[in-house]
DNA sequence: AATGGGACCTGCGCGC
DNA sequence: TGCGCGCAGGTCCCAT
């Protein structure tokens, strides 16, 4: 489910409402939920800290908590397929509620259980943000050209590899590659630096869209607030199998590449 | 060392 | 109606 823009979209509306509060008490109805701890250990360890900082790396939100004794530790979030944090809960679908010191309570909701809440010292110290690639806006076009050029699977499968490039998910690896041309089968070294760059761009241009619009709700995916994210309607290939390009009115195609459901213009891409 | 496939989960829609 | 299959915004582990 959640990609990047999903997660800085639950970023940006949790920091104004939730920096500043104190977890009083943690409910755990799901216990496979939580992967870094007993349930016990991770209720002990969260209740009583205030909230400092929430951010992102790649698909994970992270919060930075205070404990009472003045040090600083780490909560990561990592959604899943179907995972939600949604401010103010109710309770109703959650699988952990995080409970606050003024009554209101942060539901974790994941139906297909696949999310992880992983409590560390240091999130840096986890294997997985150890080995995270870069964050797509902060590349530069040289460099990205330099990591196509040593990587032989197809283009697909390398942007949606989160150790290559972080965030990048199953749709908007097919939104970037169709909008710039490019077919998802390419070998990822065959790309000249021309059309490494436009990948680039496009990527860059199609996340940012996506985080204006609050990101993309197919099925499970909504905002903080519970409401959905509007840039699926603005999707132009993912999830349109046998519908008409919007470009040169072809059909579009779905493939499957390593496992992945994989849109993409037979006719456009290239 | 890198790559592909299966496993982990729940639930929906489809065809028979 | 009911059942089995395939499918779904992700990631880990294992065999090759």
């Amino acid at each position: 489910m959640p990609e990047l823009p999903e997660a800085e979209t639950i970023k940006r509306e949790l920091r104004p409402k939730l920096i500043g509060k104190k977890i009083a008490d943690i409910a755990i109805r799901k216990r496979r939920a939580i992967r870094s701890s007993s349930s016990k250990e991770f209720n002990k360890r969260l209740k009583g800290t205030s909230i400092r900082d929430i951010f992102r790396r790649g698909k994970a939100l992270i919060f930075k908590l205070l404990k009472e004794n003045g040090r600083f530790f780490y909560l990561i979030v990592r959604l899943g397929m179907s995972g939600q944090l949604i401010y103010p809960g109710n309770g109703s679908k959650a699988r952990v509620i995080f409970k606050f010191s003024d009554n209101s309570a942060l539901d974790f909701n994941d139906q297909r259980l696949l999310g992880e809440l992983i409590i560390a010292d240091d999130y840096r110290d986890l294997n997985f943000f150890k080995k995270l690639g870069p964050e797509p806006f902060n590349l530069r076009p040289r460099d990205f050209f330099n990591m196509l050029s040593r990587r032989k699977t197809n283009i697909k499968t390398a942007l949606m590899d989160q150790f290559f490039i972080a965030g990048v998910g199953n749709i908007y690896a097919a939104e970037a590659l169709f909008r710039c041309g490019i077919s998802p089968i390419r070998k990822t070294n065959s790309l000249k630096p021309r059309e490494s760059e436009k990948l680039l761009k496009s990527l860059n241009f199609v996340l940012r869209q996506a985080i204006k619009h609050k990101g993309s709700s197919i099925d499970q995916y909504v905002r903080s607030s519970g409401e959905k994210g509007s840039f699926s309607e603005r999707h132009l290939v993912y999830g349109r199998e046998g519908k008409l390009c919007f470009i040169c009115k072809g059909g579009i195609k779905r493939i499957a590449l390593s496992g992945r459901g994989t849109y993409f213009c037979p006719k456009c891409q290239k």
